[in-house]
DNA sequence: ACTTATATTATAACGATTATAATGTAAGAA
DNA sequence: TTCTTACATTATAATCGTTATAATATAAGT
């Protein structure tokens, strides 16, 4: 099944006259099968076994470009780097306050909101965005937390 | 009304051993009349008439400092700064895509989707932030967009 | 295999934010 | 009120994520 992700992804790439290398072959690869949010350090770590030459800058004009064909979203949070997610079926996502760890949950798409909000402000809506934030299971057994 | 949210905030800040400087007297001011969720940096030029010698390390060191007392709230986009939103009551963002615009609408909170992703992840629930995404009416009226 | 527009690499530059060290000051105590 | 000192501010340098640049390499159509 992730297999017909990657060449989903690939079609969808080379029908829009984006040339796939074996660098953007692998990231796309490690995005689909990733389940924590890479950071584009995260995939160039990662990768750089395999391709010791990638630079990191590929690693990031390839985001950029699988965000701009879709593929991927870009979630951007207070303090650090972006994390990039593969675009699957809609879900929104659960962040730790401590940890940052961040998990996937399924629930049913919010149109009313949306309609409301169109309503409301004259935009047109385009697409939205949920994160729920708290402390996760890990961190609440944990003793204290230093600021 | 405003009068009131200042001096809300300032006893906030008091009662937690936070000295109350004129450069912070005049940051929450500015913020709690702004209605364009500034950044650091619209802040920092906003006030650079009457604190001449204010350096912009003094709007981030207060802004952190009025996010850990929960006055003021980061929001991060994908592109450029963080904008900083004082916390009145609960509401939520809609944002172009084009220009950047944010706009606040109100919704009741969604409650039920906290306790769904609670019982689903196991995590304690903080709180939530909902940004719906699309275009405003100006961008929609005008002519093209240069990508 | 040839061609060429596009991709990659290596590196420099950039911009937002934070750290540092010196100086200044808010606010409680005398 | 003045004194004291811990905390704030300033000026500047450093850091870190990300992007731009220019040279080299290569995907993919001919």
């Amino acid at each position: 099944m992730s297999d017909v992700q990657l060449k989903d992804a690939l079609d969808a790439l080379k029908s829009i006259g984006v040339r796939i290398t074996p660098q953007r072959h692998a990231i796309l690869e490690y995005m689909i099968h990733s389940t924590t949010h890479p950071t584009a350090d995260d995939i160039y770590r990662a990768l750089e076994k395999t391709f010791p030459n990638m630079s990191v800058a590929t690693v990031y004009n390839n985001l950029r470009v699988f965000r701009k064909a879709g593929l991927v979203k870009e979630l951007t949070y207070g303090d650090s780097s972006s994390r990039f997610d593969f675009v699957t079926h809609d879900h929104y996502h659960m962040i730790c306050n401590d940890c940052g760890k961040i998990v996937d949950f399924h629930y049913p798409g919010l149109d009313e909101v949306e309609h409301l909000a169109s309503h409301v402000t004259g935009f047109q809506v385009d697409y939205h965005r949920l994160e729920i934030y708290g402390t996760c299971q890990d961190c609440m057994e944990k003793p204290a937390k230093a600021q």
